[in-house]
DNA sequence: CAGTATCCCAAGCGATACTG
DNA sequence: CAGTATCGCTTGGGATACTG
């Protein structure tokens, strides 16, 4: 234990976690994510899925744009005038990972009988699709040791 | 896009993703959780490191032991009378993916220029670890459009 | 050290109504 | 349909002080 030493003096500020966090962390910001990544992508459908009140759903739209995960794009349906829809960009789609690895803690240990509701394909050989932790070895990472994480390049020692 | 449809019509409430957000998804406890990761199991450095106020913090400790996600160990400095730290369980670790999940969106896209704060190496052979979406025919997915996510067997139709 | 207790405040939520 | 505007209210947060 005495490397946990170590890092009582690194800053907890520059923290990867927390800047994600702090970025995506809020109440709605998840599941808002999943619906689009499911393909929901306009306001209304949104809005009565999430159950969220329109200005909160509103302010976390334009956020998520702001901050480049989103993008709006316009579409127009027959008669109708141009509106637009939210799309994935690249930035936001990078955030799938953390997606599943929710959703897989959440069939592991908060699941109903029912089973999962929803399973992930290999879209290319159709075989379930699991998140896991390996190494450059290609080894996979199981147990609660296996883990070894030590600060990196980018690491702070607190000022005080 | 037709697919869509399909997802519109299931019940948005049954969800592991909604329910892991919910289990930790506030402000504190993935940091919380990082910490203890990280070795720092004890009341008082937790407090400093989070800046959280002492009520915050006790009442996440207490409702993470609840959840079966921490448990309280009893331990004994010299001259000292028993005190308790707070330890992952099996359950806890395997949020572990979640947590990584985080911190490599924030490496990627959140970064500063000195590189990541914290780096990850398996314990075993000392190699960089990171996550991974593999099948079951241990195919690696990488592209955009690999994972095809499906309703699963406890998804739910909506009612109305 | 490891928490409780208290108080106050602000953010954010939910509901509802309104607009182009 | 896709939002804004408004409002009352609860939840939870910050600061501080107290206890075994």
């Amino acid at each position: 234990m005495t490397w946990t030493q170590e890092w009582l003096e690194l800053d907890p500020t520059v923290c990867s976690v927390a800047r994600t966090v702090a970025l995506v962390g809020d109440k709605w910001t998840f599941l808002l994510l999943r619906e689009v990544n499911n393909g929901v992508r306009r306001f209304e459908p949104l809005q009565r899925r999430l159950g969220a009140p329109r200005a909160v759903l509103a302010a976390r739209l334009a956020h998520l744009v702001d901050a480049g995960l989103l993008e709006r794009a316009p579409y127009r349906e027959a008669g109708q005038r141009t509106r637009f829809e939210y799309r994935l960009t690249q930035r936001g789609a990078d955030l799938r990972p953390v997606l599943v690895a929710l959703m897989q803690y959440g069939d592991q240990h908060l699941a109903e009988d029912a089973g999962p509701p929803v399973e992930l394909r290999h879209r290319g050989c159709g075989a379930d699709v699991h998140l896991a932790l390996v190494c450059a070895n290609a080894h996979v990472l199981s147990g609660r040791d296996d883990l070894a994480p030590r600060p990196g390049s980018g690491a702070r020692r607190l000022a005080s």
